[in-house]
DNA sequence: GGCGGAATAT
DNA sequence: GATATTCCGC
């Protein structure tokens, strides 16, 4: 008759931000001058080159530009961050899926949120895609998820095969010492990643996002990404950094 | 071609 | 060291 309390659901939720700090966040990831000098718009995809050849990076930003881009006046839509959903840049071309992206920083915040993704989800399913979509974070590509799940699988490995005395033991909390691990330990760890193997039946996997909404309407998506401009006087022209915003934490 | 995972690069 | 990008197998 009454349905289990979906506790995980509701710890969930009150990680979210609150809808004050949802704030909207209009930033464009250039300015349109930038934009310009670069030739957006147009194809300035010039590299020819068949599969494998020498590198062909050239992320160096000329010019540093204006750092400051702080501008909400763009017709038609100008969120930060809209990747593959809705196409809020109108016109159909982002220039944020053209030009280079900045930067992740995986904060407490959005690791967590990484971390419970995969906790939710199950070995089976923890892969690069799914969690992307589970933590459904604007701008967060699969490629950051993936990146990031490499690492926190090797943050696991040595665990378990490592021996130490500060891993776990049947329990889920970690505790290290080192900045590296004091990140992915500020999360309890999902018993599956742990598991040699993975019997956990995906009975339970309940997903709000891919297969029902659930979550408050008011937050729906997480909104927290910025893009800041860290300038260094040196070689790093142009670099920016992608944060999550500790709202309020 | 896309995706996942490991290797490699920055 | 942290993240991004590339390489490779599926």
């Amino acid at each position: 008759m009454r349905e289990e309390t979906p506790n995980w659901l509701i710890r969930w939720e009150e990680e979210l931000p609150s809808p004050e700090e949802l704030i909207p966040i209009s930033q464009t990831l250039i300015t349109p001058h930038l934009a310009l000098a670069f030739q957006i718009g147009s194809h300035i995809n010039n590299h020819s080159s068949p599969k494998r050849t020498a590198a062909m990076y050239h992320q160096k930003l000329q010019h540093a530009a204006t750092p400051t881009m702080m501008n909400s006046d763009f017709p038609g839509g100008d969120s930060s961050a809209d990747l593959g959903s809705g196409g809020g840049i109108g016109g159909g071309d982002e220039p944020a899926r053209t030009l280079k992206r900045p930067r992740l920083v995986w904060t407490p915040q959005l690791h967590k949120r990484f971390v419970d993704a995969v906790g939710h989800l199950g070995i089976k399913n923890a892969v690069p895609k799914t969690i992307m979509q589970l933590m459904s974070v604007e701008g967060l590509t699969r490629e950051n998820v993936a990146s990031h799940l490499q690492k926190y699988r090797l943050y696991l490995r040595r665990m378990q095969g490592g021996g130490n005395g500060n891993g776990v033991s049947g329990g889920h909390v970690i505790v290290s010492d080192s900045a590296t691990d004091r990140l992915f330990a500020s999360s309890p760890v999902p018993a599956h990643f742990l598991s040699p193997e993975y019997l956990m039946a995906p009975s339970q996997l309940m997903n709000p996002y891919l297969g029902k909404h659930v979550i408050t309407q008011q937050n729906q998506v997480v909104r927290d990404l910025r893009y800041e401009d860290s300038e260094y006087g040196n070689g790093d022209v142009g670099r920016k950094v992608l944060k999550l915003f500790p709202a309020g934490n």
